[in-house]
DNA sequence: GGGTAAGCGAGACGGTACGTCAAGTCTTCCG
DNA sequence: CGGAAGACTTGACGTACCGTCTCGCTTACCC
């Protein structure tokens, strides 16, 4: 949702305050980690981060994707994915950092918001823009390279795979409400490897 | 949310009406359909049902407690969980059956709530009680029965197999907003399979 | 004759209960006594005597005739006229227990909704036959006494000098919110005298 | 060095409407005049008005505030007191315009809300500050005048002057329901000067 | 360095829905 | 059948936010 910088032009005007930029989505995180979305209003925002309300209209179009692009900036600084090792490891460490993400106020409420929101939904595409997509790429491109080292069958059909790693994790965390630790996770990917990778057993 | 009915005995006063509480909660499916949870109002669901809007808050204490009361309402009659046949076929079929229901307006609503709450809300609680843990119980007595028969290995996880059919299906249809067909569900549950019967292959 | 006691025939069914009535009457004055007309209820009426509220609605039209119920009443056992003494005196006693009626809780409950109705109401009308009548008639039955025995002059407009014994009195209680004292009352009576009966001055 | 002159200095923030403040005003007399006070809600102002409930409530407190207000913008247009002429002359201007005040559906409504407030109300005591205080003044500054002149008695007790103007009016129009024509305040009057005046008879 | 243009805070605006409350009505059971 | 209990529909309450709209000001770029 924020503008593009233009790399040398200012358009005429006062420049857009990067400070208020900030201060409005720190206030956002901070106010939804003490209450829930539904609670959460543009109004406490804007009085929290020191800001006049038409300063957070004019960037965004409403509270969601206020909220939105929160949840990217804090993803951005947490998210990451090892290239190296195998592949078991691998997922392993990605399994941990997204549920450590999902199971921020930040990450259950964008989460509830996409699972609410209909398949035309804004928030749904930009969800998948900007955040699903290149964690799925990360993860196709992982199971690629095992494939072709090796490590695992040729004919899987990736999407399933990915599926069976991502959905339970999903699952476990926002319906069950039961915390993932490395524990399940270390069960969920021996189980997952197992069935692409059969003959290897345990 | 709906009183305990005293098996003989009225209590003085005019009785709850039957009529106003089912033409809420079938109002609330129609509205549901029309527009998002965001948007639906306690005052439409009245307008639209003929009913006073305390009428409603005298037997729920919030919108999105009405939203689960239809919810459970309209599950009752769509959910089933065939007891016989293989495992494979068993699961293929519930799969299905759970797929309808929460890819209706209505369930995407309700599992937006659940993921979006925190763990010690009230909706989601309920929805624990009143429909995940059946469903979750048919699922391993089916397992439990498919152990005993030899169709599967004995040493097997329990809970990690039903998160590893549930899991992936949440996440395809809430998430990702893909459809979900019995090619997908046969693709799924082959693979599940391939994981606890591993000498079977498929 | 073998007939029973039929002196005051009852209609059929259930007579009115006159434990109600009294309760009713009862709560609403010790309410008033609480609380503005504005914050009372019917509902607390019931509750607070005790009774049904379809009970009140059955006897009594709304809110307003119930407190002008309760007011005649109360006025029943506490207002009188001495129809002895000079005019002077008799007037001094009559203004005196009048303000202690109208200073009451009650008494100002009702003046207000008098005032406040356009004369075609039915509440100003019930007020003119059942109160303001009977002690405008003693009134002028005293002043006409007053003059039969040469007390006063002859010619008065009779209406007016009751007038000027009323209305200061009202309007200091309920438009100044002043007390009404022996003294005030004194000077009152004293001054009215003075302009109808110029010669004797005090 | 030359000061600019920032007396009337504006707080931050977008200015008061004063477009609203008549607008509402307007609409309360408006109402007032086709029901009565009780029958009238802030809603239905506002919705006359054009205006938002909120705008309402912002400025005055309740609806009794509303009515009072508007009650004195009325008055501001329509009560006046010659000072000029004789003492009788004055009173009966006065009088004669204070009637037609009182006599208007806001005029009742007004003094209803009065006389039926307890003494600590503050409605009361606007009405005390706000209007009583001046007309009091008024009268009293003539009636001195009037002594000083020899048009009346020295002695006299202001006060009970006053109120045995004032009060007939107040008694006649709003608890007796009778007009108050020429011919009630001339006879009104004139009693009244005979009781402070009493060596010049009639 | 004055002019123009956009962003900024504050806060009032016309609105919508909230959740509460009481109104007056209706339905049931009890005595 | 009167009366209690209490659920019903209705509709206003006063509050909270919505998203928009002035304001007076600030901060840039431009000539």
């Amino acid at each position: 949702m924020t503008e593009k910088k233009r790399s040398k032009q200012h358009s005429p005007g006062r420049p857009r305050s990067e400070a208020s930029r900030i201060a409005i989505l720190d206030a956002t995180v901070e106010l939804l980690e003490e209450s829930s979305y539904a609670e959460l209003t543009i109004e406490a925002i804007a009085a929290r981060a020191g800001v006049g309300k038409s300063t957070i209209y004019r960037w965004w179009s409403n509270k969601a994707f206020v909220v939105f692009d929160a949840f990217l900036v804090s993803t951005e600084s947490t998210l990451f994915f090892l290239e190296e090792g195998s592949l078991r490891e691998n997922f392993r460490q990605q399994l941990q950092s997204l549920a450590v993400t999902l199971n921020s106020a930040l990450g259950r409420t964008v989460i509830g918001l996409v699972a609410g929101s209909g398949e035309e939904s804004e928030i749904a595409a930009a969800f998948h823009n900007d955040f699903l997509n290149s964690r799925r790429a990360d993860a196709k491109r992982i199971i690629e390279r095992a494939i072709m080292e090796g490590e695992i069958q040729f004919t899987t059909n990736l999407d399933i795979i990915a599926d069976m790693f991502y959905g339970p994790l999903y699952y476990r965390l926002l319906i069950q409400k039961k915390i993932v630790d490395s524990s399940f996770i270390n069960t969920l990917v021996d189980q997952v490897m197992k069935s692409i990778c059969p003959s290897q057993g345990k």
